[in-house]
DNA sequence: CTGAAAGCGCTTACAG
DNA sequence: CTGAAAGCGCTTACAG
């Protein structure tokens, strides 16, 4: 690859163009200790040398180094996101998120996609933890279930929020959301609609989210005095492709139709769909689909899906904040760990289902 | 919020869990010089001392502090993302391809979003800069469009890569692939499969590429002598909404339908494809649709779409790479900003399009 | 081939 | 209310 020259700079020097705390202590005729307070706005500086400092700061465009602040003080301005998650949409709602609420205490997040896979994953995240000193981390499923990750983070020492762990309650803060009360809601609202016969496509079975969704749908049928058949149960892995088997199985006696299907995510309903479509059973007209998740996608297949919103973007705040809220509080603040935060969902009706 | 103890550490004393560059140099009896030696792969070093440096740092679980030798040294180790962009897919998978190739050379990655409609976007830039020295800056669309961003990172030297730029060609290193060819070749397929009658959905006018695309399709169209009426030119925003509502132009005259709709990107396909549904146009029976982009729902909806799928993986690496292998260079090595890449496009042919 | 010194740009701990 | 000194963990520039 060829590499030529910086883009011209504007500036005559490079280096010159960044002004430093000697800088700004010179033109204001102060010690850097008090630039120092000044930009940390603590207390005990003089009003007019606080105005003083802050105008040679402002002349010089001063901004703190965050790395020279870094390696001196405690703190390094740096929240790390883990996460291994193949939903883009899910990872990039969660990053956006706690970027917006971390910009906002002068933090910065590092997203460090990590293969749950991987057999020494445990020591990359140790490697990674000494290499950057992180302010705290945040742990996405599955990552967030891993004793192995665990085990490195703490040994770290950074603090850490987990999102909608399935493991080891009480081990950490964290922030979720219930699965098995949504599950059972949609459920009531389906038979709420009218259903009586609905099938269920369970997920992934290595999720924990799968093992509470199916047991809210259950629970809400059993109340109903509905239990499903066994054939009304299928199992998928929370693939499209799968939603699409899960419907051969379910659809597969054309004259005895369940009159809606519950998937536990909404790939499978649109795996669902699409199989309905292909042996022309009209949804919602023969069937209901509805699914979980309210992914982008709910949105641009018709009919839209009727699903469960989960509350990604205010897990992300709720996960940030605790962390930020540590970062700024003594270091030994009492049972951080205790901290844990439940968020409602969304039940959102839009056409894929409809009254029997 | 409620906050306390942090977890559990292993070690007894949290600081005395990371070693430093002292504590090998102690334990190899050597000086830290020459453990920044070992540890940087310099030339120079006894292979005796270097073998001992090595077991010392392995016994230690030394890491280098990445924030030390930020500071210390000319280069930072981190890389930029910055972004302003409506589809998580596109930018998760940059976003996926430039930690990946930066985590190969020790770089890390810092993802910033940025408000292109915020008016003091370029302020925030340079303070972005000059709060945190990063060794590169990649800029998407539409940010990599914005004078006012350019000019700030070229105010603050740092080395900056482009991917898909509209505007100032040749002002910047820049990876790119060629929406023109694309729209042309998608156009010459349908051409092939027997298509004459063939309506187009432009994209939202502000972004270059719709214009290229448009243009690809002309020229086929063209060169084929099958120039289509303005009748068959709907004009989209690249939204779902937007492609539902030229579709409703498109097939007005139920009587006249074209056989084929060639949309400017998927998002506009997918509005096109449930209109048509709603309406009982059956696709690809009666009208193929074909979109551009290939995002993931166009393998969750059925018909599943024939489309353009942009190298955004590829794109993401060769610009990590350009910006990294400028990083290992000579501060000055010539012409990194006449660096070009130009990267190919694929036409994924799925269920939606079919000859006439 | 190896090392002692200085310094990156800040904060900490202390003194006044 | 303010500052001089030391130090964070490395690399740079220099000396031998």
């Amino acid at each position: 690859m060829t590499q030529i020259k910086a883009p011209a700079a504007k500036e005559p020097s490079v280096s010159s163009a960044v002004s430093t705390i000697n800088d700004v202590a010179r033109l204001a005729g102060v010690s850097i200790k008090t630039v120092s307070r000044v930009m940390n706005d603590e207390p005990n500086v003089r009003e007019e040398t606080r105005t003083k400092v802050k105008e040679a700061a402002a002349r010089l465009h001063y901004r703190p180094n965050l790395l020279a602040r870094s390696l001196a003080g405690s703190r390094s301005f740096l929240i790390g996101l883990l996460y291994d998650n193949p939903s883009s949409s899910y990872v990039i709602d969660l990053q956006q998120g706690v970027i917006e609420r971390c910009r906002q205490s002068g933090y910065h997040v590092l997203s460090e996609p990590q293969d749950s896979l991987a057999p020494d994953i445990g020591r990359a995240i140790a490697s990674l933890l000494a290499t950057i000193r992180l302010d705290g981390v945040i742990l996405t499923p599955p990552l967030c279930d891993m004793a192995v990750v665990l085990d490195a983070v703490e040994a770290a020492g950074v603090p850490y929020v987990r999102v909608s762990p399935s493991l080891f309650p009480g081990r950490s803060a964290l922030v979720e959301m219930d699965d098995t009360q949504a599950a059972y809601e949609m459920t009531q609202f389906l038979l709420g609609q009218g259903h009586r016969d609905i099938g269920f496509v369970r997920g992934h079975p290595e999720h924990g989210s799968s093992h509470r969704r199916y047991d809210g749908f259950i629970k809400a049928m059993h109340e109903a005095g509905a239990e499903p058949h066994s054939r009304r149960i299928a199992q998928g892995f929370n693939s499209f492709a799968s939603g699409l088997e899960a419907a051969k199985a379910l659809f597969m006696d054309a004259g005895n139709l369940p009159t809606a299907i519950f998937a536990s995510n909404d790939e499978m309903a649109f795996g669902v769909m699409a199989y309905a479509q292909q042996t022309g059973v009209r949804v919602p007209d023969q069937v209901s689909v509805v699914g979980f998740d309210d992914t982008p996608g709910s949105m641009i297949i018709w009919p839209h899906l009727t699903t469960i919103r989960q509350p990604v973007t205010d897990l992300a705040y709720a996960a940030a904040d605790m962390l930020l809220s540590r970062a700024s509080a003594d270091e030994d603040a009492p049972n951080f760990s205790d901290t844990r935060r439940e968020l409602p969902f969304e039940l959102v009706m839009r056409e894929s289902a409809k009254a029997v």
